[in-house]
DNA sequence: GGAGTTAATGTTATAACGTAACATACGTGG
DNA sequence: CCACGTATGTTACGTTATAACATTAACTCC
């Protein structure tokens, strides 16, 4: 939160009051949220924030990297390498719903590999791998 | 499309009329296409078929591995490896909109030894790539 | 400090994506 | 034919995301 703070002022950028409390429920989620579980926690306490609002401040968060976004769940988690330019690679357990940001950089030299074989000119890996984690194989957790 | 039904056929699964509807209907679009885009495409000409229908044919396709669903662009596209058990990886062009099925073994076996490092138990892999194809990169195209 | 400018937020409405629940039809084998 | 499992029809709703335009807050330059 603090190193929130610090990007942001060093790159000139305003953690508004709404991208704070945004950031804070994000945070305060052990798991991935979605966008409209931020807005009913907004809600909660206080007033009528609109969709809109918590969106623009997602957009505001991811543009700094302080917020991954997954596609395959539709939900946003905090980053805790926010001020290091990297690519997010996700363990996603199906288990305990946990998402854990994973050390992408033999896998980004391996699909870089692939690519030069292609062509293909790479913006933005999405990567998200689903299982169960370490902790919850241990347990008795069977197939869906 | 004969492919389709022989697997089916092979497996005892019925290759009904709306199912193979909306295979045509995906393999018909050079592009990856949208639940409700095939969905139009199916009552331009007759009826009215419900959403739901579609989602139960694009269902009953990505478990016989005939069709993959893109995470990142909620679209669906054909799979012409549809035989082999295989877990897909995609380089989508923004420019272009195309999405190719990339060989993911050098890939996966990146994302193997990082997981163990992790003790996870991987059971879907979701990569997708995006940024521009060959093609498109020798073009006048830059970043949005 | 006040006019001009940009950035951020408010507001309303709607688009796009996906599913629950229950009814009906259909095929297949006894 | 009848019972069973599978597929589809139907209705209604839930969830996720964006468009478009109005308003307010901040910053800047003189
Ligand atoms: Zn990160
Ligand atoms: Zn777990
Ligand atoms: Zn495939
Ligand atoms: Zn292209």
């Amino acid at each position: 939160m603090r190193t929130a703070e610090a990007i942001c002022t060093k790159r000139g950028a305003r953690l508004t009051d709404i991208r704070r409390r945004v950031l804070t429920s994000v945070w305060s989620s052990h798991a991935p949220i979605g966008a409209y579980d931020i807005l009913a926690g907004l809600n909660a306490d206080s007033g009528k924030i609109a969709p809109m609002a918590v969106y623009r401040a997602l957009d505001f968060l991811m543009e700094h990297g302080l917020v991954h976004r997954l596609a395959s769940l539709n939900a946003f988690i905090g980053c805790a390498l926010a001020d290091e330019r990297h690519t997010a690679h996700f363990l996603i357990c199906r288990a305990c719903k946990s998402a854990t940001e994973m050390d992408g950089a033999a896998v980004t030299r391996a699909v870089k590999k692939t690519l030069t074989a292609h062509g293909f000119i790479p913006e933005i890996e999405i990567i998200e791998i689903q299982g169960l984690c370490a902790h919850c194989s241990d347990q008795d957790v069977r197939r869906p």
